[in-house]
DNA sequence: GGTAGGATGGGCT
DNA sequence: GCCCATCCTACCC
């Protein structure tokens, strides 16, 4: 697949809520693996009690509250390591954790390092799966994501595509909060809810 | 097709 | 000591 140009910082540097919802749709990039995000969640400053900022700046959470534009990756269930991109100003916390992916390029690499999956939609479609599809590991906390072998960029050709919103998966605080953004039908997202018209025809990404 | 339960270790009270 | 932004397997329709 062809690719546009990086995000640029100013990207990032928004409303939480706006940039996750606008990542959908976009490149992610390590090497020679890329995939469309087809599903991103947003984990708010204030009241947003499911995200790891809540608590304030510790060793894990301060690059939560650094500048935009840098990966936050965090351990989880002692196996997984999952994906952040951080947004907001530098000083306020926010982040979007990137669920799902459409690979597009490194499938054979992906394959590789997920010898389980047995399909290409197994290969990305939760936000453990993606990391290990796409080798990317607790050493990228706090890369910056504008330079650099880990990137977001623009697809060329962009597609139509809705967009469907939903609760997040998997928390317990705030549950019913609608901030997951996904593809409306694509088979690519992860097992959380779908939208109500899900099961109409998959509206490709790739227009 | 579906779901219940286990793996496994860091973060924080 | 408890919680956790998960995934996979075994097992059951």
């Amino acid at each position: 697949m062809r690719l546009g140009p990086v995000l640029p910082r100013s990207f990032y540097e928004r409303r939480t809520i706006e940039v996750a919802r606008d990542l959908l749709g976009k490149v992610l990039v390590h090497g020679p693996c890329a995939g469309l995000i087809v599903e991103a969640e947003a984990y708010l400053g204030g009241d947003d009690l499911a995200a790891h900022s809540a608590r304030g700046i510790t060793p894990r959470t301060r690059v939560i509250f650094g500048p935009p534009g840098h990966a936050y990756v965090y351990f989880i269930y002692g196996m997984y390591e999952c994906l952040n991109l951080v947004a907001e100003p530098e000083g306020r916390p926010g982040c979007v954790l990137i669920r799902a992916l459409e690979p597009v390029a490194g499938l054979d690499l992906m394959r590789q390092r997920r010898p389980k999956a047995r399909r290409p939609r197994d290969l990305a479609s939760g936000p453990g799966k993606l990391t290990q599809a796409m080798g990317i590991t607790r050493a990228h906390n706090g890369r910056d994501v504008t330079r650099g072998e880990l990137t977001v960029r623009e697809p060329l050709e962009p597609g139509n595509f809705a967009v469907a919103v939903t609760p997040r998966v998997g928390i317990r605080h705030c549950a019913d909060w609608p901030l997951r953004f996904i593809v409306a039908g694509s088979p690519f997202v992860s097992p959380g809810p779908s939208a109500p018209d899900s099961q109409a025809a998959h509206q490709p990404v790739r227009g």
